[in-house]
DNA sequence: AATCTAAACGCAACAATGTTGCATTATAAT
DNA sequence: ATTATAATGCAACATTGTTGCGTTTAGATT
């Protein structure tokens, strides 16, 4: 995704194009994988800690990034994929991390998760797996 | 499980069977699902917020409870099984969370999640879902 | 039952993380 | 070029998590 096409996905979301967003937006799709809050805050370096707060925040609420999970009291985010709105997000993929290496990467379970829960609704899975890959392995 | 058995189980995983760890436990396991820490603050009052904090660790590191999931950067705690021990922690089941009454469930998946990753060693898989419980569909 | 020792507890102080208000600056529309 | 609004940076504050240490408690020993 180049410069022009994420400005033109910001303006779509009203959110200005600032240079914040644009870098932020550039390291997480350099990045490859979900990045964590710190991880992101060093790469980000020097920057407010309040204007990376906020610039998370509204990428997050117009559906840009995602959460994509929790660990250790710190958030892991990604940027979402083309079938993610303001409205719904579809994060049906497992996030797989390697305990040796550290890196987090998304694995696309082969057969879909079959989840049946009988009259409910479900608006959420995420799958979290801990492991060593097979790289470490 | 009674007071007779929670002593012997602390005692086994060589912690004394303190006055918080025993209230701690019994009211997990009146709970019936995972518990936020802020939840569990609030239900084990009057208690030192540093004290908590390493009741909770000292149950976390023998295997007696586990971290559920992480949430709203919260963590929630749940009673681990009788197949969990020190060494390794069976938890193949997902967490329910329903959006409307906020209470989270533990659902068995019928068909196994099959997770087959090539070369991959899997320790631990979480499965968090969000929506609608049946109850306030 | 009294004594003893290591573990657990509570308090204080600190560190890290997250939030709010407001003045200044940058975006993008006019 | 001008202007309105959103975004930024700073200061101050609130919340959450950590460390050190003196005191208390569990439970083993006598």
């Amino acid at each position: 995704m180049d410069s022009v096409q994420l400005k033109e996905l910001l303006r779509k979301r009203n959110l200005k194009a600032t240079h914040t967003r644009l870098s932020l937006l550039n390291k997480m799709h350099a990045y490859g994988s979900a990045m964590s809050h710190s991880v992101i805050q060093k790469q980000m370096q020097p920057i407010d800690r309040v204007t990376l707060y906020r610039t998370i925040e509204s990428l997050h609420e117009k559906g840009i990034i995602h959460k994509a999970f929790q660990e250790n009291n710190e958030t892991f985010y990604a940027i979402c994929g083309s079938s993610c709105n303001t409205q719904a997000h579809k994060h049906d993929h497992a996030h797989f991390k390697c305990l040796k290496c550290n890196t987090v990467s998304c694995q696309e379970l082969d057969e879909t998760l079959k989840i049946s829960l009988p009259n409910y609704e479900i608006n959420k899975v995420s799958i979290h797996i801990e492991g060593i890959c097979d790289l470490c392995h």
